[in-house]
Formats: C-alpha cells, structure tokens, sequence
DNA sequence: GCGCTGACAGATTTCAATATCTGTCAGCGC
DNA sequence: GCGCTGACAGATATTGAAATCTGTCAGCGC
C-alpha cells in the first residue's frame, strides 16, 4: 500500500475521497485515513490541524471540480444569452449527475458542505462572479438590459436554487424537472433582455 | 384544565400545539398532549389513529394559516402584475416573520412538514393554483404574455424558492436579503411582461 | 350504547458504562 | 535536524439494559 511514497497533502486528500467514499462520512475517521496511507495518525496531522480542516480541503477540492468546466464556458466567445443557458445548464447538469450516480457520496458532500460554510460561500461567490462576467458582456452586446450585473448575476442565482442547491435535490430525479428548468429559464432570459 | 368540554378533535389540535410549542417537536408525545387535556392517552387515539396523523393534522393547520391570506389577495381585484407582486411578497414576509419570530417553532414546523409530505405537497399544488390564477389574470388584461399560465406559476414558484422554502431559512435575516428579493422579483416580472 | 379508561405487548428512547477517536507532544531513528 | 511514531488526556461515539412511549382493546360507568 505505502509504496514508499512521500506524504504529501495531495496524496492525504485523495485517500481521504475513498475513505469518505468506503466508510461515509459519519464512520470515516483520521485513523481510517491514516491507516489507509500506512501511517500513524500523527502524521496526517502534520499536514492538516485538525479533521475539520482536512474535510474542509476535500469540500474545497469537489467544489473545484464543479467550477471549473464552468469558467470554461465562462471564457468563451459568444452571444451571452446562449451562453448563459449553456453555463446554467451545465451547471444543473453536474449536480443532477452527482446525485442521480452516486446519492449516498451526494449527501456526504452535502454534509460536508454545510460545516464547510466558508469554503461553501467562496464557491458561490465564484460562480456568481462567472455570471456577472456573462452579463456584462450580454449588456456590451447590446443583448441584455440590467441595472447592475452583479445584482442581476446574484438574482440569476437565487433564482435558479431549485435546480442546482442541494437542499432540492430529491426533486431532481422528478420527471417534470426538465420541464420546469425550461421554463425558468426562459422567463430569467426574458427578464434578462434588452427589448 | 379540563373544564368538563368535550374533546373534539379540534381541541386536540390546539392542545397539540401548545404542548410543542413547550416541549419541541422530539420531546412531545401522544401522553404529553392526553396528559395536558386531562385524559388517557387511548382518547386521543379515538380521534386520530396514529401520532403521524395527528402531527399531519397539525401541519395542515400551520399551512392553511399560510395559504388563506393569500388567496383573499388573489382573489383581490386589481392589475395583476401589483397583484403577482403584493402575493409573493406577503409569502414571503408570512415566512421571513415566522422564522424572526420564534426560530425555534419554524424549526418544529419544518421536520413536521418534512413528515408530512403530503400535506405539503397539497399546501404547494394550492399556491401553484393561486399564481395560476393571477397570471391567466394578467394575460386576459394583456400586461403578460406566456405560453401557458399553469407552466409559468410553477416556473414563479420554484424561481423564489430562495424566499420561500424553509431551507434557506438561514439566509433570510442577512441584510442583503430584501435586495435580492428586489432584484428576483424585477426579474421575473420583466420575463412575465407583455412588451 | 357510547365514549373513556388503564393495563398491556412490542417498539423506541434514554442513560450510563465502555470503547473509540481527536489532537498533542516527547522522543526515536534516519 | 526532520519527520514520524505511539502513548496520552479529554472529547465523542457506541452499546446494552432500563425506562418510556405507541397503539390496542377488554371492560367500566354514564
């Protein structure tokens, strides 16, 4: 198991996602994860101060992984409007595909986020930083008319909490979802355009 | 305490909820509630035949005190778009209060209506209906133009999830909280709008 | 007859003893 | 020196026995 490699926090994080993964969250202990890396539990606790800490970093390193394709679209070139139902889509599409595959991993990320709340907040943050970015360019284009993006970006957001927060998620699986998400998302971009 | 009143099943009720109100929703038992009314317990059980009936009894009582002010707003004569706008706001306000209020009932009120599922989802089918109708409203006074009334009520509802759905009860005393109420409801009202 | 009582069985919760875990640190070995 | 170990104290979780609760029902009293 050891393989002689360094232990690194890198290498403490991945074996922490397949411990949580192997245990779930409520039974997954830094003696689990230690004895996973064939060390003692002292040494996890080199690299991280305390548990809260390390599942903080795992909550951080998932949240990543749902922004970034996100930037991506964010990045390209365009009209904003399709891009912004391209951005929301994408982003319903990741959460509904976390939870339908893997709904127990599903709800220890969701727990995991909630004592995370800092960590949780940036990532919000982040994503309605991507939103205002495609506002913004919508008004240059002369496609949208918005006040302030940033407010407009963080009302996108909230209004939209149906289909990405998971507090909702045990709708997702609901066959009239698609349905719904079309239909809110044709009224925001309606609201979003310039006339 | 017992003032020799019959014990109708709306007695029980009011008893119900005065005893979680004192206990919480964990603490309160069937014997708690026959206790405060001054009888057995196996009278209670002549009026509802398990707990869980008697607790869904209960939160249909708290949802109705929700939904009755606002269908006399619905009812209401007036230019929709006010009208659309004056509904989502009260619900709002109905629930922003309740949870300011007394963080502690709301707290009892929602794994009750966790439970209660069906009663909720009745609760949420009835509010649905009453947006329906302000909006068919609207369109018949030509100030909105959807497709379909019954699609777009839905689409309203779940796009001020943030507002209204319990679960985001912790955002609700932010002090941002009224912009962004603002900024949704602009929004939507934009993407209802006839142009 | 009719509604209430109170004892009962089985399910659930509580509580305290026990075991395990978290976070620290002196010291070992490379 | 530097990183790891393993023993330790205090905090947290588990467990199983005892207490309480849910739901039923035969029988009492009006």
């Amino acid at each position: 198991m050891n393989e002689a490699v360094v232990l690194t926090s890198e290498r403490i994080l991945e074996v922490t996602e397949d411990v949580l993964r192997r245990y779930g969250l409520a039974k997954a202990t830094v003696v689990d994860v230690a004895r996973a890396l064939d060390v003692s539990h002292g040494s996890v606790y080199r690299h991280f101060p305390s548990k809260a800490s390390l599942r903080e970093a795992v909550a951080k390193r998932w949240l990543e992984r749902v922004s970034a394709p996100l930037a991506q679209i964010a990045a390209e070139p365009g009209p904003a409007p399709v891009k912004l139902e391209r951005w929301l889509r994408e982003l319903f599409d990741a959460k509904h595909k976390r939870v339908c595959e893997d709904p127990e991993m599903f709800a220890t990320y969701l727990t995991l986020a909630r004592e995370a709340c800092t960590v949780v907040k940036a990532h919000k943050q982040d994503l309605i930083a991507q939103v205002e970015g495609i506002i913004t360019e919508g008004v240059a284009q002369g496609a949208f008319d918005v006040a302030d993006p940033k407010t407009a970006a963080a009302a996108i957001f909230d209004a939209t909490r149906s289909f990405h927060h998971p507090a909702h998620a045990d709708e997702w699986a609901d066959c009239t979802c698609s349905t719904r998400v079309d239909a809110v998302l044709t009224l925001l971009l309606r609201g979003l355009a310039a006339r």
